[in-house]
DNA sequence: GCGGAGAGTGGAAGCGCTTCCAGTTCGGCC
DNA sequence: GGCCGAACTGGAAGCGCTTCCACTCTCCGC
């Protein structure tokens, strides 16, 4: 079925070579303590002339460490990895990585079968630790806490339950941040689209968002969800248009969401800001570009994966990482300035 | 260094259990023929019954195949992978992948650091395949096309040199959609920001810009450089606007290059369309977003990515799938409407 | 001058699975 | 009733590397 693989040389054959013993070799390669210094070098010559490459296969199953880690997405909507917001995740991910001997193995879980492979792949140690992103209410989580025999970091934190390393950023600071901006800037009429119910994030963004309004007194006139797309929360601020009395603010659970929210305040011939002022959440790029650009809340995604590396490359190294929070910040711009209406 | 990793009941244990070899034990998991329907059956329970899972790793061991393949990203920017056309081709290659039973080994080449570590995957076989997106000119193909002995698909040609497998998008007939269009709209006056010149995909598309217009006996103003970015792409707009006399159109190699040519132009006070046109290439949401949304080139980036899976897929079963080109198509948006200006 | 601590060394036993091979069985057919 | 081939079966030899262990050597301190 595939090409017969060419045959590499063998530490077997380093050591013949060098004349030396293969444990010898092997210390050699490894930089292990207990070989002379001439055999060193005997071995690492024959190393060079020989063209030899320990074959990682092989050192997995003797030390029965695999010397990768999995990240895992998991999700339902199909695609939804091409969110901009993974691809910053992975870039941090990879850079901490990097610096470790570590591969990275990506497993999009948003399928039936997809979530099998995860599941297998945990169980048959095909990883040495395991970064989690899920993005539902349920699922593998369960089975993680308590099967999965290998460190699990999560990044944000699961519905249920608080695992034991877990990387998040602080959504409900976040969404307080975007509460105090509008009543700072007299808006006293505000809703709010949010994410999927069951996932952890929205509703933190939400709950904050509720808590910094009632701080001031200010009532929240509406909630709809937008499920964190484009879409989704052009429905949603149509439904909030529909449904409540002329909102003069909205916040929005991702800044896709508010995206849709301002294609729909547009159709509606609603200006935004002086009509409406519409606050998102992550400012990824699409913030920037948006017209009127998104006021939005910056959460450190890059951080965040970086972050998710480090803790699961301390946890293999048998240290006890803490779980980490990390900070949210607000960033004005167009679409909620900082003056009043 | 690491917690014990518990052990998972081995092969063994399941013959033991079953009553059967070890050799028998295996043809059953395997689904391999020539064993008794009850001794299967025998297997299967105890399988069942001690959650036994197999070894990937020993099982590469013993095949030589370790059931991954590679997915490299070689780049010099920094980050370059936050595009969201990695995401996508990401999920791409992910959802063709999904129905093997290959993982997917993710690496981010754009450190001297990461591509060591390209080369040694590659040369001990840490993958059984390779994609390999490309954007420099030189660097591990010119190795790769000669040593690696396991198949490598290219997504994007190389800078030289045609390899075996690859899949790219018509980036030439790309440009001349864009010409195409600017002189059908009675653009006269157009120029190009092109990405990094050792890129192919860039010259690609700038050969095809010129070649559409040549045919039309419209004339090339000028060319600038925008390294694919949205800062490149705004101060290639500069240097075009100081050295060229009103430029009514401009063509960019992405659109990042093209959203900062907006800026730039509206720094200057020059409306788009009506001053200029504006065409970018790849059609990512960021098209969509920018003000005005932007008329661009659309090239198949989830698809770019599946047949790249495909075709690895394809070679790794002992088949000699053909390189692929695929289609890209003119999006008309705003920034260079139909009409004439 | 002697006892030991330690560095060096290579043999051998795995790590957990696949697969070749030499036998066994067994049903069917003449 | 005997013979043949196909379908089973399990032993054993790997896949390529790590690591435990039992030894042998050195060199130092007393």
């Amino acid at each position: 079925m595939q090409p017969p693989p060419k045959r590499m040389p063998t530490l077997d054959e380093v050591a013949e070579r060098a004349g030396v013993s293969r444990s010898a070799a092997s210390r050699v390669i490894n930089n292990a303590p207990h070989v002379s210094r001439a055999k060193r070098e005997a071995v690492q010559r024959a190393v060079r002339e020989l063209g030899f490459v320990p074959n990682p296969t092989a050192q997995a199953l003797a030390t029965r460490r695999v010397g990768a880690v999995l990240l895992a997405v998991s999700s339902d909507e199909p695609g939804l990895f091409a969110d901009p917001f993974f691809a910053e995740v992975v870039v941090g991910v990879s850079e901490v990585l990097e610096s470790t001997d570590l591969e990275l193995i990506l497993l999009l879980a948003n399928t039936p079968r997809g979530r099998e492979r995860f599941e297998r792949m945990v169980r048959s140690r095909r990883a040495d630790g395991v970064m989690l992103m899920a993005l539902r209410g349920d699922d593998p989580l369960a089975r993680l806490g308590a099967q999965a025999d290998l460190p699990v970091v999560f990044g944000g934190l699961p519905l249920v339950g608080e695992p034991r390393w877990y990387v998040d950023a602080d959504n409900r600071g976040g969404g307080r941040l975007a509460a105090e901006h509008f009543v700072r800037t007299g808006r006293r009429r505000p809703v709010a689209i949010t994410g999927q119910p069951d996932a952890r994030a929205a509703v933190a963004r939400e709950q904050g968002f509720a808590e910094g309004l009632a701080l001031a007194g200010v009532p929240l006139l509406g909630v709809e969800p937008g499920h964190f797309t484009e879409d989704g929360g052009a429905e949603a601020m149509e439904r909030l248009l529909r449904e409540h009395r002329e909102p003069d603010a909205v916040f929005a659970a991702s800044d896709a969401t508010a995206i849709g929210a301002l294609r729909t305040l547009r159709r509606h011939g609603l200006k935004v800001p002086e009509d409406v002022a519409v606050i998102g959440f992550n400012d990824l790029a699409s913030a920037r570009h948006s017209s009127p650009p998104l006021t939005t809340i910056h959460q450190p995604v890059r951080a965040l994966g970086q972050e998710m590396a480090r803790m699961l490359v301390g946890a293999l190294e048998g240290r006890d990482p803490s779980p980490l929070i990390l900070p949210t910040r607000l960033v004005v711009r167009e679409s909620a300035p900082d003056g009043s209406p």
